[in-house]
DNA sequence: TTACACAGTTTACATCCGTAAACAAAAGAT
DNA sequence: ATCTTTTGTTTACGGATGTAAACTGTGTAA
């Protein structure tokens, strides 16, 4: 069967469904009135959202009398990490290293993210090369 | 003064943008050949590219005979940070840790790369909070 | 000088995105 | 049995993007 066709999530979709992962459900006028808070949008602004992640086939509508309820058909921490994954995969591998350490000492990170870190820091520092090449050149070409 | 208007690069601007920086200044016959073996792209593709990249000011270009030599003003590294940063401020914060260590984990990251975040990290620790609270939705709404 | 080959500039064009208004159907209020 | 409110659907519209062809000016080879 197809995989999944990665679903392009938009900006101002991705606000929607962090609420949505965040709610796990939700009605059409809950959204908007979070919204409206929380972006400043329309109702219809809201809407129009909603449809289009309906039919990117981000969310899932049931159908709750006259309204419907909206669920999330993909899951937040996958979904966050593509979105990461596919950022890094476009930047020079070379720089990665100095860009993850300087996003690192700009976030905040808990305790424990912190040490999740370092425990699967240690275990790459094991395997890691001496250095990573640029790869902004086609056919490895010297950088 | 203004300060510079955080300049939108897409994704296929992105990508010539990091031969730019990597050869720190080329021809648009240069780019041409690059960008058909690297990305298949046509000569006008990439002619649209560097026109639009100049308009945006990312690039420069300063007359040579008939031709232009197109150099980047802006810096890669900061241009990185920032589009990572961007990126990471829209995800939910109380999960940025856990995409951290995924990324971390399939990211090739050199000796020196690993030291480094060993090192930020361990002076993060000294005052990260027990946790991170979840930011999707408005007003601090418990989570 | 005359025609050719590059390099830059304009125009093209479908699709996505942000941001909504307009319209329609259905449920509830009177 | 209507009028109104709620909620979903359709239409709108300018700007950004990916992808490129067409047009133009000008050194260059003949």
């Amino acid at each position: 069967m197809e995989a999944q066709t990665q679903l392009e999530i938009s900006d101002a979709e991705w606000e929607v469904m962090r609420v949505t992962w965040t709610l796990g459900s939700v009605t059409s006028s809950q959204m908007a009135e979070i919204m409206a808070e929380k972006m400043g949008w329309k109702t219809a602004t809201v809407k129009t959202l909603l449809g289009r992640l309906i039919k990117k086939g981000a969310l899932r509508a049931e159908k709750n009398g006259r309204a419907f309820i909206y669920y999330p058909t993909v899951d937040e921490q996958p979904s966050m990490d593509e979105a990461v994954t596919t950022l890094f995969g476009h930047l020079c591998q070379m720089r990665v290293g100095q860009t993850l350490t300087d996003l690192v000492d700009k976030l905040t990170l808990s305790q424990n993210d912190i040490a999740s870190l370092q425990t699967v820091l240690a275990e790459k520092a094991k395997t890691a090369p001496e250095e990573v090449d640029c790869d902004c050149l086609p056919g490895g070409v010297k950088c």
